[in-house]
DNA sequence: AAGAAATGCTCCC
DNA sequence: TGGGAGCCCTTTCT
């Protein structure tokens, strides 16, 4: 830096007795002159600052440009406070102490101490046990009980990385499908607006899709009976349908007719299903109205309907998978409402489940539909263990790491559709793990009737966090968008649980795609296939061949 | 290799 | 009731 030269050498270059490199790199800066002639003054420590600010600021309003200010003092980049510094160091983060707890938000302790990171049901809080005799509870006892399997099944986890195309998209994955008839075809969408279709057992057999939406694909839907074509709801505030095969797109709905009129009056489609028995896609977008159009005529039926707070943003849509008619939104407002799709309007919502923050997603349970599980940004995971019960409180909320981040595709926690007692769940996690050194965001499993923390899943070569995670409806096999990468992880083998040990079967192939920006092809010229850049361990790690997936964490 | 950008929700006035 | 500042574990590119 420049004031090496400056007449009065500043205090600050004498090394300090604690620190590091930094002063290192200050001396041997050979930056500009001219800077270095005309403001040698502007660059001060801090300290000093304070006591010359007045003398230096009052003579004339000479345009300088802003004062550098450089400081060895141990700052906190999270409180700015000095005294104490927040982070990673190395693969750990240190929380900074006068925040509240990263995990579950409370204050007194850091995410490291937090009782609900290490409890051994990962975090529940139970919810009080309420029995209300009313007739909804007889017809749950008499009706549906006795569906409800005794016995818990083992779950089975996809706990290893099969391939994968690494940055297939061009930018971060939002939404996955898996084809409902052809297997091996999984669907992606991404924030650009481009789908991506891919045989996950051909590594070339790939297509990209890219004029069907200009923005966030949020959803990809098949219908029943009809597997040649996709639904996709986009915030572009259009629903297109789009032959598989061919790419032809059919526009079904479009809320921008009139192009661009500001953000404030732009719509966007987030939440989308299908009500089977009526044949009607529904939609919700930003400003809390819900769409619905009919898919044997392709047209919009009746008029939208308020059913979140107005202006407010309406992410997710399901619909019962025993009772069409019954429909599961959630929203920006905070809250998740069950509402019977015959009798649609903001007075007879039938159930208005509270969360503290933003609900990201609310599903039925996949085979009975009985169970509702959401994800709010409070990071906690809720289960309603029956909606024929009281819905006043959920009967547990998991803490867990899913936070908001504006750069992270929402995370939302999903069913495994073939586990038989409707409570293995999948969501990825936020925070990192310190794993043998390296930083790594696990895809989580958990048993949402206890809370415990069935698996973490992770792979070496995938750094990034996974917020959108799909488990296949037969097989057992989970897709996952990581940034802008597609992955397919599998079972190690039928029994997981009790051979953890055993070593790893190779991968298929981990696919790389050209960077973009250059053209330069710098796929297979080092045989790193690292997605993420907190690489630098990791890849010394893996070429001492240090790392085992099998390894214990530290904590 | 440090820095910037992209950009959604919350809080505060 | 709304506009704007501010923001804790990102990822990518320069």
């Amino acid at each position: 830096m420049p004031f090496a030269s400056s007449s009065s050498r500043p205090r600050f270059l004498r090394r300090a007795p604690d620190s590091d490199e930094e002063s290192e790199s200050s001396s041997s800066y050979s930056g500009e002159d001219d800077f270095e002639e005309d403001f040698p003054e502007e660059v001060v420590a801090e300290e000093e600052r304070k006591e010359d600010t007045a003398d230096e600021v009052a003579p004339g309003n000479r345009k300088r440009p802003p004062p550098i200010t450089i400081s060895l003092k141990k700052v906190c980049k999270v409180c700015k406070e000095a005294g104490h510094e927040a982070g990673f160091k190395g693969a750990t983060y240190i929380d900074c102490p006068r925040k509240p707890c990263f995990l579950c938000k409370m204050p007194g302790h850091t995410t490291m101490s937090c009782p609900h990171r290490i409890a051994m049901e990962h975090g529940v809080i139970p919810a009080p046990v309420r029995n209300t005799n009313t007739a909804l509870d007889y017809i749950f006892n008499r009706q549906l009980k006795a569906k409800i399997p005794k016995i818990k099944p083992v779950f089975v986890v996809p706990d290893q990385v099969d391939c994968g195309l690494i940055r297939f998209h061009s930018r971060r994955v939002t939404c996955l499908e898996f084809h409902p008839t052809k297997s091996n075809i999984l669907l992606s969408g991404d924030k650009k607006g481009q789908i991506g279709i891919w045989n996950y057992n051909k590594q070339h057999e790939r297509t990209i899709y890219g004029s069907i939406h200009s923005c966030i694909v949020n959803n990809i839907k098949f219908l029943p009976g009809n597997d040649a074509m996709l639904y996709t709801s986009s915030s572009d505030g259009t629903v297109s349908c789009t032959d598989v095969e061919t790419g032809t797109t059919t526009l079904l709905l479009d809320l921008n007719p009139d192009g661009w009129n500001g953000a404030a009056a732009w719509k966007m489609l987030y939440g989308m299903d299908v009500n089977i028995e009526k044949g009607v896609l529904l939609v919700a977008d930003n400003f809390g109205y819900l769409h619905s159009v009919d898919v044997r005529s392709n047209v919009q039926t009746g008029e939208p309907i308020l059913i979140h707070k107005k202006r407010s943003k309406v992410v997710g849509l399901h619909c019962n998978p025993v009772q069409p008619d019954l429909l599961l939104s959630c929203g920006n407002d905070h809250f998740a409402r069950i509402w019977d799709a015959r009798r649609l309007d903001i007075e007879s919502c039938l159930a208005s489940l509270a969360h503290r923050r933003v609900v990201n997603s609310a599903y039925f349970s996949p085979m009975t539909g009985n169970k509702i599980m959401t994800t709010s940004q409070d990071n906690r995971i809720r289960v309603w263990d029956s909606i024929f019960g009281n819905l006043e409180y959920p009967s547990r909320e998991i803490v867990h790491s899913h936070d908001f981040s504006r750069h992270l595709t929402p995370f939302r926690a999903e069913w495994d559709p073939k586990d038989t007692s409707e409570s293995l769940a999948v969501i990825g996690r936020y925070i990192s793990e310190n794993y043998d050194g390296v930083a790594l965001h696990p895809i989580d499993f958990i048993d949402t009737s206890t809370g415990k923390l069935v698996a973490e899943v992770i792979d070496t070569d995938v750094t990034t966090i996974s917020p959108v995670n799909k488990l296949h409806p037969q097989d057992y096999l989970m897709a996952s968008g990581s940034s802008r990468s597609v992955l397919i992880w599998k079972t190690r083998q039928e029994d997981w649980q009790t051979k953890k040990g055993q070593e790893r079967n190779p991968k298929q192939f981990i696919f790389r795609t050209e960077k973009k920006s250059n053209g330069k092809n710098d796929s297979d010229s080092d045989g790193d296939s690292d997605i993420g850049c907190k690489g630098k361990q990791y890849k010394a790690k893996k070429r001492q061949g240090h790392f085992t997936k099998g390894d214990s964490k530290k904590s």
